[in-house]
DNA sequence: CAAGAGATCATCT
DNA sequence: GATGATCTCTTGA
């Protein structure tokens, strides 16, 4: 079953830990990839340092003030993107990072793309992930409720979770060290320990 | 293995 | 003009 926007609307930090052990889906001309999500990390409003958004609407961050349930993706460091699904109610910037997932389906896409047949390095950090499931800036402001890019609940068991502090985030002050992070426990497939 | 440098550009000051 | 929600490669212990 594919997440409702009702799941989007709840708060950050749930939406973080369940997406968790659902699976993400790009469909694509050359083909579907799909991953199990294991690593996440939540960007909780304006109050957050860490979160984009924090630094008022802009162009960039506008999507995050928007309804629930829609892609918001970036471009990092000039080579790599990030994709966020936007969480909570309209007007209050919120999203989830997608940090990890387990290759599923379309590994050979994957591994096309990321010039690796090394399974455990195609999509174990976030720029790796949107590499190998070639999601880049067109993407901003895809509808997760649409049919090309989507988090599908396989109705698997509900996983261990670990929560840590957010990767990459010293310049938050206080906030660098809220442990917003999750993963499932005893994954291989997240982007560290 | 850990640490450091470099790559490269959209976005914001 | 500075910087970053990253990754890869190189260096050196």
């Amino acid at each position: 079953m594919k997440l409702s926007r009702r799941f989007y609307q709840q708060s950050t930090v749930k939406v973080a830990r369940q997406l968790l052990g659902k699976y993400l889906v790009r469909h694509h001309a050359k083909g579907i990839t799909v991953g199990k999500i294991v690593e996440t990390e939540a960007y909780v409003g304006p109050k957050d340092k860490a979160c984009h958004a924090s630094r008022g609407r802009t162009a960039r961050t506008e999507i995050m003030f928007g309804p629930a349930g829609y892609a918001y993706v970036y471009l990092i460091y000039g080579f790599y993107h990030c994709l966020n699904f936007v969480t909570e109610r309209t007007d209050y910037p919120a999203a989830v990072l997608v940090r990890a997932v387990e290759p599923i389906g379309g590994v050979e896409l994957m591994s096309a793309r990321r010039e690796t047949e090394d399974f455990h390095n195609l999509s174990s950090g976030p720029g790796k992930t949107c590499q190998a499931f070639a999601i880049d800036r067109s993407l901003n402001g895809a509808d997760a409720c649409g049919d090309v890019l989507y988090v599908e609940d396989r109705s698997d068991p509900v996983p261990s979770i670990v929560s840590r502090p957010r990767v990459g985030v010293d310049y938050a002050g206080s906030w660098k060290d809220k442990p917003w992070r999750f993963l499932i426990r005893g994954s291989s497939f997240v982007s560290k320990p």
